[in-house]
DNA sequence: GTCTATAGGATGATAGAC
DNA sequence: GTCTATCATCCTATAGAC
């Protein structure tokens, strides 16, 4: 389970301090994570991953990068793909949906939203926001009104998984309702991904 | 503009800082709020606000649970007042972006939600965003699909908020276009309660 | 490249005077 | 009730060895 650090180049280590600081950052937040905890998390030293991103705000400024990257590049995919005959929305609510398996990624994206009166990363949560809204109307030809209602399943979901509504509170009929409400065929997934993943 | 906390008794100043801890939790979330910012925009002793709360955590509950009470407070009397011939999901709508008023108090929510991994917080942010969707599908005779959708519109509305849209960004296009198509009849009363406080 | 040791600065909470 | 002084802890970042 725990990552091994050892035996890796420079490439594959950074690669993998980001996927368990994003892990950690979409637990417990922007401010309310440690670089002890990153570092424990990815099997190295405390010390290295400040020496390696330079700062924990670069650190969070990268995972956010990354985030949104993958975030971009599941919805051209969805888009690209042609076998499927579903709407494009829904194909795209898929890929968003598929995003859960990369834990904590859209939860440090939401965490960075919640902190637009930061200078910093306020300006990085902005311009990841739109950037996602005009692929949705430029790329995907969606609606202003049309983007508006995906965005705001998308918080939705981004709410529900930060709520942990999926882990505990499971068997609570009024959760099942939302979630088949939010995003009725992928239920399952989003209970299979949601998982919250100790990273004490 | 400052508060004077002088010259108040007990329940009164429990009031003030309540309102401004919402504020400043609203501005920089749960952990990375200090006791001492939230007792300067009092004008109270850091100590202080810890003898009258107990601890940060405890303060920032009664935060969340005085946010919870006028949401659903405010909630009641759209549904009472009949002076509008509006359907309830628009009265209820107009309840809820009249709570920006209130400044912090659904970004302090929101701050919760995304805690959900915390035992202590997480529990008192599910236990309140169920009571909202109960109110929303019990007392207002909403269908499910019809709660989530408008609960989504308001983790929208929330998100557009913490990034502060409203503030820099007013005159970009895009952001026009959103805000218009999230909430068309408020989009002025968002834009001028969304401004952010400076609490620092 | 990666670690150990540690400095330097903040923060939540307590003690105790008034 | 409210403040001043202060402690103990934690956390980011640096220094420097290997």
């Amino acid at each position: 389970m725990k990552p091994d650090a050892s035996r890796m180049r420079g490439e594959d280590r950074r690669e993998l301090i980001l996927v368990e600081a994003t892990r950690v950052f979409g637990d417990h937040g922007y401010v309310g994570t440690t670089t002890a905890q990153v570092a424990e998390a990815s099997g190295v030293s405390q010390p290295y991953v400040i020496r390696m991103f330079g700062t924990k705000e670069k650190l969070f400024l990268e995972v956010l990068d990354r985030a949104l990257r993958l975030l971009l590049d599941a919805f051209r995919e969805a888009q690209r793909d042609e076998t499927s005959d579903d709407p494009l929305g829904r194909r795209l609510g898929r890929a968003y949906v598929g995003l859960l398996e990369h834990r904590g990624l859209l939860l440090s994206l939401m965490h960075a939203f919640v902190l637009g009166k930061d200078p910093v990363i306020g300006a990085a949560a902005r311009t990841g926001f739109l950037a996602v809204y005009r692929f949705l109307t430029d790329d995907a030809d969606f609606s202003a009104a049309e983007a508006s209602e995906f965005i705001s399943g998308g918080m939705m979901i981004n709410t529900m998984v930060g709520l942990r509504m999926t882990d505990e509170y499971r068997t609570d009929a009024d959760v099942r309702d939302l979630l088949d409400h939010v995003f009725p065929e992928k239920v399952d997934l989003l209970l299979g991904f949601a998982h919250a993943t100790d990273t004490e």
